[in-house]
DNA sequence: ACACTTTCTCTACCGTACGAACAAACTTTC
DNA sequence: GAAAGTTTGTTCGTACGGTAGAGAAAGTGT
């Protein structure tokens, strides 16, 4: 119980960054002269200092606690489909350290793990931080992740990572402990710590990228599952004139919005449209959006018409989910008002009344560290729900006795 | 702190049916004598009882405890969208008094309200039982309900309640705590304690209406989204042959599935289909039923397609949310085969590998009184979460002193 | 200079949980 | 059937964590 409380004044710090303790005592309902006692224990682990005074308000200034977000460090791990990133972070998820290489990790695990690790150890070396001042690792993985098998990506969706453990290897190589989530779930994580989603605890974050993806924040967790594929929003059906997908559907969201999809879309429009900008080879997602900007009307059109499928799809997702807020990220998103304009005029004549109207649409301001940060993110949130897992606090006690079903 | 321990004790002993002194120790991690002085307490308060002893294990038989599920009782109302419904029952949600009676409800708040009252005190009558022993009220309402008033039913879908409270008006009728949620979300959480969904944390309950709406539990914890009205799977679009809908949309699941529809359907086709049994005058959805069981062709063939435009919702339902299990409620499951097995050949082609074949389908096996009993439950559950609202322990002590943002 | 506030600490006290010892009741073993 | 071993439940001394209240420190306002 003195764990109980101890954490609860930690999380406080941590959220306030400059508290007294009695503002503490206030705030949990404790009294002074126990919160004094706890943020004694709290200064000795060095996660806690004192940072000089406050205002008075009357009487004695306060002395105010800040959370020291340099005492340990994370690692984010953001393993795509066709790259591999790392960040460093301290413990507010700020970047300290970033590497970041193309690769083609669905099909060579080993060498995306072996990029990996070396990653890891470069950013660690230029951050100055030995593996030991890890609180852990964080990975995000461009495939579901089953509660029942936390380690493993989804033999189904991509087959040759059968047997390889991104987890594994970086418990093994850096002797931390390591978390792993999908991409799309992690970045809805970052979103809501870091991102438009603030404040909010129902969130969706919908990846577009090769294919399309929806992570889901519901009430204030990520929501995985009973098998781990929620938030497979790319295989609603949001097109019949669109061909056969892989899942044995018809004209599936990832069929018409996938990086692919746009791209050929806009090949077989160029062929009768003499005016575009737009080139025929070398084509990629960011070509159309930057031609779009440009004022080119092919690829305006081309947008508009993905934001039309979106629709259909995100329409679903508020109607079954009624989250508070949308976030979009991925490359198509880079065209900003000219995908959610669109949107939400769709979505308008899409859904009954009050769901939508309430509903905000966002492009994730996060960038390309977004997701990478969201699985530092996994491993902070642990750490501040069980603050037993800084290294500085390993070994410290039990935990609080628990339901035990 | 000792209110924790009580609680947890108090939880296990009501889940457990009978337990032992040693037996709450271990499950919990206590110790055997803090267990007993818990329990002491707790035999105090009238909830649990000592009732025998159990086997022996190679020493001293343990004296069994058990919760007292007479010790109070609950008042569970379903209030729907054409009948007002009370159920009286204990701690374990038995039904231990019912009434139902027609009501225009969505169009006679004052007389639905009156009715209610009236049904609550002749299910207290019944039962002997004071309103002072009653836990609680639990309401279910055919509305949205938003989190910011927990109190009122959505103004945009029965305007006509805007002003009236079942909540306000029981409390001040019976001096008791009341609280509301929506039907399909109480239809949900009856599933998820007494039904089909018993033992998963992710479930849904689709109740097929008048219109069609779903309830979902995640993590287990009713999801209500950021408006209160998560779960509006009535207007995903399924059809665009059929009409406009109120919501500005085209081929809603309410305009295909809902009551009206089907009854429609089969008076069009009844028309050109000359050896069909049904009756085109005073049809109902239990007739259609009852004419399919009977081998009616026409009756089949509508309840097979209303299948198939219900699984291109629910597909979407997992595909977003992959819950453990989708339990269907209301009069068409009647149907039971005649509607899973079509269903499940649809959705069988509509969602990617895995989310899909793990979703366990089933019908409601909670009959009538399902809504009335999740009402109830809701007010049980909060008695469990905070045991001092049982009335033998009011007042007892404050709360554990919570994060308070 | 004075009264009043606010913060933080120190000490006496109290409730709660634990561990150890013990009694009770039962099974197994010889 | 007596002895030994188990399991349950209680009793009691102890320790820890929390509170309340007094007091010191450090400020504001008149």
């Amino acid at each position: 119980m003195r764990a109980l409380h101890s954490g609860l004044a930690l999380r406080l710090i941590w959220r306030e960054r400059l508290v007294s303790r009695a503002d503490l005592a206030r705030r949990t309902g404790m009294s002074r002269s126990s919160m004094s006692a706890i943020v004694e224990d709290l200064l000795a682990t060095g996660l806690v200092r004192e940072t000089g005074t406050g205002d008075s308000s009357g009487g004695r200034r306060p002395i105010l606690l800040g959370f020291q977000d340099d005492a340990h460090a994370i690692c984010g791990v953001d393993l795509g489909a066709t790259h591999v990133a790392v960040a460093l972070t301290d413990l507010r998820i700020g970047v300290k350290a970033w590497r970041s290489e193309a690769h083609p990790v669905r099909d060579d695990p080993e060498g995306a793990l072996d990029l990996m690790c070396r990653l890891v150890q470069e950013v660690l070396t230029e951050a100055g931080v030995s593996a030991q001042r890890l609180v852990g690792i964080g990975v995000a993985v461009p495939s579901p992740v089953s509660p029942a098998d936390p380690e493993s990506l989804s033999p189904l969706l991509v087959p040759r990572w059968r047997g390889h453990s991104p987890v594994r290897r970086l418990q093994a190589a850096f002797g931390v402990s390591a978390v792993m989530d999908n991409d799309a779930n992690l970045g809805a994580l970052a979103e809501q710590w870091w991102g438009a989603g603030q404040d909010g605890r129902d969130l969706a974050y919908v990846k577009i990228g090769t294919g399309v993806g929806a992570g889901l924040i519901i009430q204030g967790d990520i929501h995985r599952g009973a098998t781990g594929v929620a938030g497979e929003i790319g295989h609603i059906p949001v097109d019949p004139a669109a061909g056969p997908c892989v899942c044995g559907l018809r004209g599936c969201l990832n069929l018409t919005v996938g990086s692919q999809a746009l791209v050929d879309r806009v090949r077989n429009l160029r062929k009768t449209d003499e005016r575009s900008v737009l080139p025929s080879r070398g084509l990629t997602v960011g070509r159309i959006v930057e031609g779009a900007f440009e004022g080119d009307a092919l690829a305006r059109s081309v947008i508009e018409t993905a934001a039309g499928h979106l629709a259909i799809a995100v329409a679903a997702l508020v109607n079954l989910l009624n989250p508070a807020t949308i976030v979009f990220g991925g490359g198509l998103t880079r065209a900003g008002e000219m995908l959610l304009r669109p949107l939400r005029a769709h979505l308008g004549g899409r859904s009954p009344s009050a769901s939508v109207t309430q509903t905000a649409l966002a492009i994730s301001s996060l960038g390309v560290e977004g997701i990478a940060r969201g699985a530092a993110t996994l491993v902070l949130r642990a750490a501040l729900d069980d603050p037993n897992v800084f290294p500085s606090l390993r070994g410290a006690g039990t935990a609080v006795p628990s339901v035990t079903p």
